[in-house]
DNA sequence: AAACCGGGGTT
DNA sequence: AACCCAGGTTT
């Protein structure tokens, strides 16, 4: 890599950080008091889910388990009931088992090495690093969609990023990351509050951008991209809305309910539904609600299915 | 590499 | 109605 590169992306780091030091949105797993369980569960609400929606569910976890152990001594019936419609329900589960696995093996405290982070359930590159960086001032290099896309255009001139990939991410970030741990988190996270502020998918507010001169991809008058956005399979009808039904029906009956009624209590779909056309929605019902208690998200005894204990 | 996994906000 | 969102796991 030529000089003159090194030092531009050298100078987009330090632009970064000066941007996110004075236009850094206020949330409060971002407050220096926050504790690292505070930060783990504001990373874990935050996959595919937007800051608007996970403020107040974080107050409201954070006020009934503000630690592990809280969380851990709790049935991960109640943890899946206040998840409520965040999305993903999954993820209530795993959270739950963080806090338990947290408890067994690292004596009620979040560990702080990136490794043991990935150990725990559901905690992938992305919240492995984010965690080690801001709650515990790690140089590890943190990479979200964001940060894939700000990369892509400041440093690569290529409109849309390239797909996650945890090798490559790492080794694209960790090119860039600052050796001053302080200086490391602000990059981590000024990276990602450009993207998601600045330079969304759609639209980039270049007129505001820190890095505007800096950029690649305005250098190039904006080519667009030669590879494609993924596209998403439709919710409408899906097996993904069904999922979502069978999980309010459970939410509201901490008893239980009949398995066979399931279909009864579900409101029927559209009759255009999606891809499994064949069957009935009584069918289709009852086999994912089997899923459900398969990925741990209820158990069936005897002849009722309710949230596990 | 691609599919799957929720739900709501935005355009 | 399509697209997007501080991803992770499974196939």
């Amino acid at each position: 890599m030529s000089l003159r590169e090194r030092s531009r992306r050298t100078e987009i780091v330090d632009r970064v950080i000066d941007w996110f030091s004075a236009n850094q949105r206020d949330f409060p797993w971002r407050e220096p008091e926050c504790s690292p369980w505070g930060i783990l569960v504001s990373e874990v609400m935050s996959q595919q889910t937007q800051m608007s929606r996970v403020e107040p569910k974080w107050h409201e976890f954070m006020s009934l388990w503000p630690t592990p152990a809280d969380m851990a001594a709790a049935p991960v019936a109640e943890v899946i009931r206040r998840w409520d419609r965040l999305g993903y329900p999954r993820r209530a589960v795993n959270l739950h088992r963080c806090a338990t696995a947290i408890v067994e093996n690292h004596g009620g405290e979040v560990p702080s090495d990136r490794d043991a982070l990935l150990a725990l359930p559901a905690i992938g590159a992305y919240t492995s690093a984010a965690v080690a960086s801001f709650a515990f001032l790690r140089c590890e290099p943190v990479v979200d969609t964001n940060i894939r896309r700000v990369l892509a255009r400041a440093i690569h001139g290529e409109a849309i990023a390239w797909d996650a990939n945890p090798r490559r991410d790492d080794a694209e970030m960790s090119e860039l990351l600052p050796e001053d741990p302080q200086r490391a988190k602000l990059w981590n996270a000024g990276a990602m509050e450009l993207g998601a502020i600045v330079c969304p998918s759609k639209k980039p507010q270049c007129e505001v951008c820190p890095i505007a001169q800096l950029c690649e991809w305005r250098a190039r008058n904006y080519p667009a991209s030669t590879r494609k956005a993924r596209g998403q399979a439709k919710f409408a009808g899906s097996d993904r809305q069904l999922r979502g039904r069978v999980m309010a029906i459970l939410r509201r009956h901490p008893e239980g309910v009949l398995f066979d009624s399931l279909p009864d209590l579900v409101e029927p779909l559209a009759a255009d539904s999606g891809t499994s056309v064949d069957i009935s929605h009584a069918e289709r019902t009852l086999l994912l609600a089997e899923d459900l208690i398969r990925d741990g998200l209820a158990t069936r005894a005897a002849e009722r299915i309710r949230l596990p204990h």
